[in-house]
DNA sequence: AGTCTTTTTGCAACCGGTTGCAAAAACTTT
DNA sequence: AAAGTTTTTGCAACCGGTTGCAAAAAGACT
């Protein structure tokens, strides 16, 4: 069905060579030929096959984008992000979705099949162990919104997950909250052990502060909601707390209007992330931003170099983080 | 570096067909060479490239998977059934994000030089005719919430938008408003045009009810915000809203309790896709269901069958719509 | 015009598989 | 054991391209 170089080759009264320079960058063909072929091309409506193409250059420009995150709207803006900016770069994503039914073995066979490039694995609650399998079948990867290892592996690129529990407990402490609680995410997931840990460590500073934490099931807003309600339900609830992502916060948020107590008179609260959501003026919560759009361009451009340079050393970048104040904390005392 | 069928087949004592046979569902191999060459290609870590096999079976198994829609919440939803339904049919979705910087016309040509075996086109927004581009080239395609056309030329999946618009009339005329507006989204997309037309059908019936109208720019959040505040400066505003989308719906939502008004005693809302974030209890917005999964489901099917049945003619499919009754519109009189 | 360089061209092999076909091997029957 | 039938096998051509190489063509220089 669809024209091949040989028809081309045929009609434009050349050789199949002079057809598959003609549509090569920096391949030795003289103007006349290039016309010819050019124009023969035109008339049927050639374009050469990608996949065909593929086989001798090694190259297919297809990379295996591997998410786990299909459930926080964060996440949609940082698959806009990838595919924008993985077009930009002439490559083509194939999509991924690792649910509990999928194999993470298979998806790897899967992704090796289909020769791509590269794979870039999206997701803060995946361990090392995942972006390192294929680095193992030796595909370039990318882990974007991933923990640094001690001994890294493979690339990483997100934010210092450690450093925002620092910032999120210095934030609450210099609102002169006395009793704060860590709201995290699955307590499996490294980046909400990183951030306990952080939290923790900040708040040892001061001792004066009780603090006391507690984790939901997932990163959903039904699990920080309920999360919520079960501590409302306690003797003493905090005066405020930090959770581990903003969905989790507009979840808790839900929970304490329905508890009847408002927010921050009542109980202050922190997130993590800026979701665009968390900028709307029925929420405005106060959270940490997390820079996505520039892990994204930095997970694109190290998947890239890589793609150059082959035995590249894995390297981590992190960004850094800052509070975005809106009208979930007290004010400074 | 990767092992290839010819490796294999010279480590087990074969020729190539014997090895390519036993990767093939249905060859005849005996059982004898099958053990023999599962063996090496265990050792070796042998698996078929897809895209070599490609070229002589001529199916991909991948599937262009095209949106715009990469900034409304309820496609999150969306992206994550297509992606699990395709993965279990066990096809690759090939993701592409049309912006305004990318060309329609470059990605019907990318999707046909990946050989990819359909495409859905997922989208409200779009054309008739983008998808029909695609069949030009004779590609197997489904529009997925797409819209009917008189003389089809693609398969459509989704639902009924005028029949939608004449929901949302008799809703509000049922709850004994008087004074209505329709808040649609951008005024070019088709599916906002034929919702409007629903709705002043509809209430023609109901001579007694006076109706407005105006249009968003876009689906989003900040769209519906700010023509909501826009309506609200007016001398009179409407007593209730059919909102296009639930997104907007939420700006405007956002727009009244800003202004100082509450929902729904002073001003109702009522929305329309029933996107998880609708359900949301700070939220808890009154919409019309779209059954987003069976949608989703059928375009799979839809596509799997026009693989099979190339001439398949083009189909419509339209799933029934109702409303979810939350709380933002008065309880009937 | 003749020689030397540089550019352009086609041939043929290859990328990693599949598949129609005829020969070989393995069973059945008699 | 011979003949007939069915299953399994390898050969060789093909899918749609790319590319190293040597020959041909074009251009530069005496």
């Amino acid at each position: 069905m669809a024209v091949t170089l040989k028809q081309v080759a045929k009609r434009a009264g050349v050789s199949a060579s002079a057809v598959s320079r003609t549509f090569t960058q920096g391949a030795s063909v003289s103007e006349k030929t290039r016309k010819k072929v050019e124009s023969a091309a035109a008339e049927m409506g050639y374009s050469p096959n990608f996949l065909a193409r593929s086989l001798t250059t090694r190259r297919t420009k297809m990379i295996g984008l591997v998410s786990n995150n299909f459930h926080n709207p964060i996440f949609l803006e940082v698959f806009d992000l990838f595919t924008r900016g993985l077009q930009e770069c002439d490559l083509r994503p194939l999509l991924v979705n690792l649910t509990d039914q999928t194999d993470p073995e298979a998806s790897v066979k899967m992704l090796r099949q289909y020769s791509v490039d590269g794979v870039i694995v999206a997701s803060s609650t995946l361990p090392p162990s995942f972006a390192k399998a294929f680095r193992d079948s030796n595909m370039p990867v990318v882990h974007a919104f991933g923990r640094r290892s001690s001994n890294p592996q493979v690339h990483v690129v997100g934010i210092d997950n450690v450093e925002c529990g620092r910032i999120a407990g210095r934030e609450l402490a210099r609102r002169g909250y006395r009793r704060v609680g860590f709201l995290g995410g699955p307590a499996i997931a490294t980046s909400t052990r990183d951030r306990f840990d952080g939290f923790i460590e900040e708040l040892t500073n001061h001792p004066k502060i009780e603090v006391s934490h507690s984790f939901a099931t997932a990163y959903s807003f039904d699990a920080g909601r309920s999360e919520m309600c079960r501590l409302l339900a306690q003797m003493t609830p905090c005066e405020a707390y930090f959770c581990g992502d903003d969905v989790l916060s507009i979840g808790a948020l839900s929970a304490i209007s329905s508890a009847g107590l408002s927010v921050p008179d009542d109980i202050g609260l922190i997130g993590l992330n800026d979701m665009e959501m968390a900028g709307w003026e029925n929420i405005a919560l106060t959270t940490i931003h997390q820079p996505i759009a520039k892990i994204v361009g930095s997970a694109i451009e190290l998947i890239l170099a890589t793609l150059e340079q082959r035995d590249r050393p894995p390297e981590a970048r992190l960004f850094p983080c800052h509070v975005v104040e809106r009208n979930t904390l007290r004010p400074t005392v």
